[in-house]
DNA sequence: AAAAATAGTTGAACTTGTTCAACTATTTGT
DNA sequence: ACAAATAGTTGAACAAGTTCAACTATTTTT
């Protein structure tokens, strides 16, 4: 079923019910991305969130240098928004941008807002989900600063082997935090050294 | 009273009755740390949340190589804690130390979980201070790949004016994300050049 | 008040990663 | 299948930030 995935998402992060499984499904609708569409752009209020299941994006940032940052590469299993444009109705400074032909789940702010009221424990899922992945971004960042960039490439690779797979150098280098030809320099050295 | 700036705080992110602030706050015990001390080492497993009333403390790793990487820092207002150890009951990779003579209110985890159970809208709480850290450390990610160390120092002194007047040059350092050495320098030029 | 420890400064040599430019290889659109 | 666009490679010059060492200034401890 199309909700499958979605359900175990869920339940890996706290118990529901069978009918809070559903309730809370039932306002997520299926939806296409045809790859390079961009399902939000810099500037725009995001007013939705995406749970992905066929597919991959990427959510970067351009700098006022012209630099594109990737924050993460979203594939079947994660979630898409920005929190921040959600949570604060402030114009988003990110892009998500779909990398092959995708398949989301969507839900509209407004059923999502809805759903927070009517399903109380839809708050815990979301509080549990944030706190995990504000320790990913804690770590993230002292990966950062402890990591050469060769050591955050390879990083990289080894965990997220199936991502990496989709992606080109460039934009491998944009989520590492490097130039693409400094990437390609790296990749003729071997990987201890 | 001792909870005015606790219940000061949550309100700031959400709506709570006056029984249910009371009710939350009675777990909340005051103590004293005095300059220096440690509230949490790497290695220990963190099984208390702080409310920091007065003082002010640092929260930073130490890699393999011996540098050290400071979090944040928390004055009046800011919350402690390592999220990762709360949540995972995996062992610390950070430390929490008094820079000096500081109060704090502070909850055990099981009175926290407690919480959860019996106050509902305490999970809305959490999820909305979630959040909001979450995008604030998609923002410091972002800052740290954008600006020049130059650039990350001045904002930091200009976004927290009142916290680095209590802190060393070294301590900014590990802060910003460079040597103390390098910093030294840095504050020789002016600010613009 | 003296001794010890810690913080801050400075310079020289060095390392890591960037920039720019020219080129080759691969993918995409028609 | 061809043209156009995009991705990847390579090298040389450069810039940003580190390392190490020696020194001075300030703070803490006794």
């Amino acid at each position: 079923m199309i909700y499958d995935l979605l359900k175990q998402n869920i339940l890996k992060n706290v118990q529901f019910s069978k009918s809070e499984l559903d309730t809370f499904c039932k306002h997520f609708h299926p939806k296409i991305i045809p790859k390079k569409e961009i399902l939000l752009s810099q500037g725009e209020i995001c007013k939705f969130e995406g749970f992905v299941l066929e597919g991959c994006f990427r959510l970067f940032t351009i700098d006022n240098k012209g630099n594109e940052i990737t924050l993460y590469f979203a594939v079947k299993d994660w979630w898409l928004m920005d929190v921040d444009s959600f949570l604060n109705k402030t114009p988003s400074s990110i892009n998500i941008q779909a990398l092959e032909d995708s398949k989301i789940l969507m839900i509209d702010k407004s059923d999502k807002l809805a759903l927070y009221q009517s399903l109380p424990v839809v708050e815990k899922l979301f509080r549990i989900m944030s706190q995990k992945a504000l320790v990913a971004w804690q770590r993230r960042l002292i990966r950062n600063h402890c990591y050469t960039a060769k050591e955050r490439y390879h990083y990289f690779l080894k965990t997220y082997p199936d991502i990496s797979l989709k992606l080109t150098d460039k934009q491998i280098a944009s989520y590492v935090g490097i130039t693409h030809e400094f990437l390609s320099k790296l990749k003729k050295q071997p990987a201890d050294q």
